[in-house]
DNA sequence: CAACCGTGGTG
DNA sequence: TCACCAAGGTT
């Protein structure tokens, strides 16, 4: 087919001269690859680098990383977000390091087996650590591909996708995928913006059909989101000379698993009474993609730690320089170094 | 399958 | 200021 090899080529040749090709992640193992690809669901190249380096530094291999514990990996991954993607990069490394003798597969099937590894970032791994044929269809590539064809269906349904899905697999080249899928993600990330797209620099601006018809600013078409659900939370920071209390979160939302202050209404009135020299911090407001938070903390300071009776299991004392480090969530690190 | 899951940047 | 966006996967 005579578009085939147009656009492949058009990529290819354009993403050696004019991609990105000094990211960290880059020109390094599968592992360091894969790695990279989880962070980088949601999530700009920008914020990702010192957290790949950072996690790299902790964990420098698969072995490492599957003999490690939870706490350690969402330790490396505080600040990130997204914390199931920690969860299953832990246990994808056991996965990885039992089944397959410590080699990530290479092969389409065994890879979308994996916790937190579906469809693009099987692709992406495939393409990127491998140099195999593989299609990766996250939010740069639908975006290219919708606008090369002016589909103005909705992006997010899934027979919009299922569409774009057919036409990369019509002009995945023949050989350089490694090349290539970094082509499309360059194209889409330089070129192909979401806002204001520079069509004049686009390699493959002559069969682009939203360039034609003057439509690349009204394509991708998306829905309309939902509004925030707004929630209330009642921390309670609770200091003991060099210490600070912290409550494992184990309820089913957001930041399961990561270090939190207990919620106020865990403390009744006996609690209440042991605690010492009461201030009210100011209201944190913070943003999620889903929720709006209002979070409204009291500091208490304990002269004696030992005269509160908490539950030995989900609770910790930790040192007060430790417990920034630990797997904690943004308000949870901004109010620890702002009034700690 | 639509909702859920974080955070930082941007216009 | 705030809605939207950014290398998605899971349920």
């Amino acid at each position: 087919m005579h578009k085939m090899s147009f656009f492949s080529k058009k990529i290819i040749n354009w993403q050696k001269i004019n991609g990105r090709n000094n990211l960290p992640w880059q020109a390094k193992s599968p592992y360091h690859v894969w790695i990279s690809e989880i962070m980088l669901q949601q999530t700009q190249v920008k914020t990702v680098v010192p957290y790949f380096h950072k996690f790299i530094n902790s964990f420098p291999s698969i072995k490492s990383l599957a003999e490690s514990n939870l706490d350690n990996v969402l330790a490396s991954w505080s600040g990130l977000g997204y914390y199931t993607r920690a969860k299953n990069i832990h246990l994808t490394s056991k996965i990885i390091h039992e089944k397959y003798n410590g080699s990530i597969p290479n092969n389409y099937d065994q890879l979308i087996e994996l916790p937190g590894i579906g469809e693009s970032t099987a692709g992406a791994l495939l393409s990127l650590a491998f140099d195999e044929p593989g299609i990766i269809l996250d939010g740069n590539v639908k975006r290219v591909l919708s606008r090369v064809l002016a589909n103005q269906s909705p992006i997010n349904h899934s027979k919009t996708q299922n569409e774009l899905k057919k036409f990369a697999k019509e002009i995945l080249p023949k050989k350089n995928f490694r090349i290539y899928s970094q082509g499309m993600m360059d194209l889409g990330s330089l070129i192909c913006t979401s806002l204001n797209p520079s069509c004049e620099s686009c390699p493959i601006k002559n069969k682009c059909k939203s360039f034609e018809l003057n439509l690349q600013n009204s394509i991708p078409v998306k829905t309309s989101k939902n509004p925030k659900k707004e929630r209330n939370i009642k921390w309670v920071l609770i200091s003991s000379k060099d210490k600070v209390l912290l409550k494992r979160n184990k309820s089913k939302g957001v930041w399961q698993n990561l270090w939190l202050f207990p919620e106020e209404n865990y403390f009744d009135d006996k609690k209440f009474n042991l605690l010492e020299e009461k201030e009210s911090l100011p209201l944190v407001t913070h943003n999620l993609s889903h929720q709006k938070l209002s979070i409204s903390t009291k500091k208490y300071f304990l002269k004696n730690k030992d005269r509160l009776p908490i539950d030995r299991r989900g609770f910790v004392w930790v040192n007060k320089k430790e417990s920034v480090k630990m797997g904690i969530p943004k308000p949870v690190k901004l109010i620890l170094e702002n009034h700690l």
